[in-house]
DNA sequence: CGCCAGATTGACT
DNA sequence: GTCAATCTGGCGG
């Protein structure tokens, strides 16, 4: 079942949460498919690390619930969904998938053999799904593009970190991960809230 | 227009 | 473990 609307339309830590084990689908010269191991909650102005300030990320953020958001940092494109309603800037990043069904386009797209390697990370998820800025805005609510499928396995404990790589964050964690899951980007919660 | 930070990655010691 | 390359948007001159 493709995750309706309003799944997207609650508070983004929840959201970020819940996203865990559940599928991400792209539709490309074959299916991808990926189950989606590691999230980040973002919010609005109040959160120091946000994108919100940047012009067209703040209005995509801000407006209806369930559309993709993508940004590019240090040269990778990031993936997020916006979450809440419309008038309240929310997101949450897919910071790591475990590769499920095809495997050969993404080793190709990302010129790595290992699988490891292939999406443990926000950019090399990006890359290896062939997702870019063109995907912004787009509905993942809906079967188009790119869409997301309920938890299909339950056996997992989450864990919960501070953001990585932000200079500053927020006062809550606001990273999730499958505990033990040898696709979450950092095993390890190395880096911490300032 | 130049400069620089940043929700990262990969190559290297 | 360290460190430089990466590209876009934001800001100062």
């Amino acid at each position: 079942m493709v995750l309706p609307k309003k799944f997207y339309d609650r508070d983004a830590a929840l959201v970020a949460e819940e996203l865990l084990g559940c599928i991400i689908v792209k539709r490309d010269d074959e299916l991808l498919k990926g189950m989606i191991v590691e999230t980040e909650a973002y919010y609005g102005l109040s959160d120091p690390a946000s994108r919100a300030r940047n012009k067209s990320i703040g209005e995509i953020m801000g407006g209806e619930a369930g559309r993709a958001f993508i940004y590019m940092v240090h040269g990778n494109w990031l993936f997020n969904i916006t979450t809440m309603k419309k008038g309240v800037q929310a997101g949450v990043l897919i910071r790591a998938v475990e590769p499920i069904k095809g495997m050969e386009i993404m080793r190709k797209r990302r010129g790595r053999e290992n699988i490891r390697e292939l999406t443990s990370g926000p950019g090399k998820f990006t890359q290896a799904f062939g997702i870019d800025s063109r995907h912004n805005g787009l509905r993942i609510y809906r079967r188009e593009e790119i869409y997301i499928e309920g938890r299909k396995e339950k056996n997992f404990q989450v864990e919960r970190s501070y953001r990585i790589g932000v200079s500053r964050d927020m006062d809550i964690p606001l990273r999730f991960y499958i505990k033990g899951n040898r696709f979450v980007s950092f095993p390890k919660n190395v880096k911490k809230s300032g």
